[in-house]
DNA sequence: ATATAGCGCTAGTAAGTCTG
DNA sequence: CAGACTTACTAGCGCTATAT
């Protein structure tokens, strides 16, 4: 751990923090809508994944049983609204499929494994890549693992941090490198990148003036 | 004549992952 | 690596209808 990088990183998230509050995230009511929520918002916005997952709460769908027993078709069209909706339903269906076959349906049985393994096992399924995996690890699971997306990648990049195109387990070891573990702090840290990446600092014109990170920001 | 609200259209943007 | 997946929302624009 280098100590002036870990007390950069600290500055950085209290700027963030003291501008935004707690950001109370995930915002799921259990740990399996938290599951759906990630595996539904690739490559979309998170408005759109609300809307979803209401319509497969109305159906009683949001369950690992509900996605096992019920119809793809019918699947897809619940989920349409997010984008790529054939895949996504696929990866609903085979991430139920497996918890429902190996761990008989319990989440909560799949966290009992250690934050390594579980990682491995998630990576092995379909719809299941690093972010996916890393946010359920983080959020439902609740161990200690650093998020990183899009996001942490521009805000950071603005920083001057990191490179326009650097990788994913640069960008997580980075912070892992340099931040104590612990499962509150990456937590509510993710969530106050994605905050500020999402409200201030877009892709096209960022708004810098309001931006909590403005004094420290390169550009 | 000018202002403006409402509508339809287009282009750009948006919390990734898999396959070959 | 690039290509595939392949929807929804919205800002920005021109157009029209109605109000000043």
């Amino acid at each position: 751990m280098d100590i002036g990088l870990n007390r950069a990183l600290m500055d950085i998230y209290g700027s963030m923090y003291e501008k935004e509050g707690s950001r109370h995230w995930w915002p799921a009511e259990n740990d399996f809508e938290m599951i759906v929520g990630a595996i539904l918002t690739q490559f979309v916005s998170w408005k759109n994944v609300t809307t979803a997952i209401e319509n497969l709460k109305r159906e009683n769908l949001l369950s690992i049983e509900g996605i096992c027993s019920a119809n793809i078709e019918i699947l897809e069209e619940l989920i349409r609204c997010t984008r790529f909706y054939k895949q996504k339903a696929k990866k609903l269906k085979v991430f139920c499929l497996h918890v429902e076959s190996r761990y008989r349906g319990s989440l909560d049985k799949m966290f009992e494994n250690d934050l390594y393994d579980l990682r491995r096992e998630l990576l092995s399924l379909y719809g299941i890549g690093k972010e996916t995996a890393d946010c359920i690890i983080l959020y439902a699971a609740r161990k200690p693992i650093f998020v990183v997306d899009a996001y942490t990648r521009r805000v950071f990049g603005r920083l001057g941090y990191f490179k326009e195109d650097e990788s994913y387990d640069n960008m997580q070891r980075f912070f892992m490198d340099n931040l104590e573990h612990d499962t509150e702090l990456f937590n509510e840290y993710h969530a106050q990148i994605d905050g500020v990446g999402s409200k201030y600092c877009l892709g096209k014109s960022p708004l810098c003036p309001e931006c909590p990170l403005s004094k420290i920001c390169k550009i």
